[in-house]
DNA sequence: GACAAACAATACACCAGTGTATGGAAGCAA
DNA sequence: TTGCTTCCATACACTGGTGTATTGTTTGTC
């Protein structure tokens, strides 16, 4: 045993890969918690993937919970800075609820990685404080963006707060039960378009 | 260090406890699921958790993989078996679709620690493909159910479809999003009537 | 071209957890 | 009583993972 390693690699590489960043072991990190959620996540088998030694991660980060709260942290970041861009492009209110479902739904499933990370994260959720604290951020956020997304289609605010939720459990839902599996994006299509016609019929009464 | 370990406490104990059987381990298990998700189930922390060390636990199961087989199995039968007993008990049309919702939402969000196991299975679904066959299993058996529940409420069965679809998908939104905050029971109730208005309203048009 | 800073390899100590082998203790039956 | 079965304790070997210390190797900069 004790194989060699490779002899002619002793120390570092002549200058083939760029160095890594702490951006690159969080995106690393990203897949390792797509794939296996946050219990997963080792240092040691992330070290390989990205062809390099713990030595590395240990520069980059502190320990693994650095890695950790750096990645719940960028991850918060970016879910709270993405609403700004969800704004309907006017239109009557029917293509723009539309919009805002095509938004919400089929769209947000096309991108499973990001899915499947932010399952992760909710999962994860359950059992640390501080990812509870930043999903709790982000859900209060995304409603709340509902909230002002639904702004034309009622007058009544408790009206829009209870579709605005009910809405928003949906998608979670969708994504929870439906990722992954074959026919999920007709089904999501679907459900799609009965919360359509739901909420416009509902809304001449 | 190396402590005497209480030694008038050496073999078995004189008959204080009884015996554990597999389903006692099962139970425990459920315990820690529930708490931390299949990725943090130590057989050595059950143990402990049980009064008795490793050596009852491989008694019972063969190895750690035997104990989650056992438990997924379990959790399915319970899950399929509990369906038959979810019959409306009639009345009006509006009444049994009250009935079903409060069933589906607001009793299912009571009953923590089963919620907790179900979010469990679901997120190890995702990267057990056993789980997720199960879990496939229950999901189907549970959207058919909601379809027959809502047999009286719709000609079209494509529509009927839809909505239990919807249902059933916004019930585990729910679960996601709303367990353990609070505020969740209320939210829960108001989802609940929103649906019901909404099904309600829809089905005269 | 020297020097510091950035980055990575190596080696070590250490720990939590699994699985296994084996030796009891309690209960039950003949 | 003997002996078998059931259940649990104890001890050991082993694995996979963390964190840390130390030593390279690049890269940029003056």
């Amino acid at each position: 045993m004790t194989e060699p390693r490779t002899p002619a690699r002793s120390g570092r590489k002549t200058s083939e890969k760029p160095q890594l960043s702490r951006d690159n072991w969080l995106d690393a990190a990203a897949g390792e918690i797509a794939a296996g959620g946050f219990g997963h996540l080792r240092v040691l088998t992330l070290s390989k993937k990205l062809g390099v030694t713990r030595g590395s991660f240990y520069w980059h980060f502190k320990d693994h919970e650095d890695l950790v709260v750096s990645f719940l942290n960028r991850w918060r970041d970016r879910r709270l800075h993405e609403l700004q861009y969800w704004k309907p492009k006017g239109g009557d209110v029917e293509t723009e609820l539309r919009q805002i479902l095509e938004l919400l739904l089929t769209d947000a499933s096309r991108n499973i990685r990001r899915l499947q990370v932010e399952l992760a994260v909710r999962d994860f959720a359950r059992r640390n404080d501080y990812a509870g604290a930043l999903v709790a951020e982000v859900d209060a956020a995304r409603i709340n963006q509902n909230c002002t997304l639904f702004q034309r289609l009622s007058g009544d605010p408790e009206r829009i707060k209870d579709l605005s939720l009910l809405l928003y459990v949906a998608t979670i839902g969708s994504q929870v039960v439906l990722t992954g599996k074959q026919g999920d994006a007709e089904s999501i299509r679907r459900i799609e378009d009965l919360i359509a016609r739901v909420v416009l019929e509902q809304r001449a009464t």
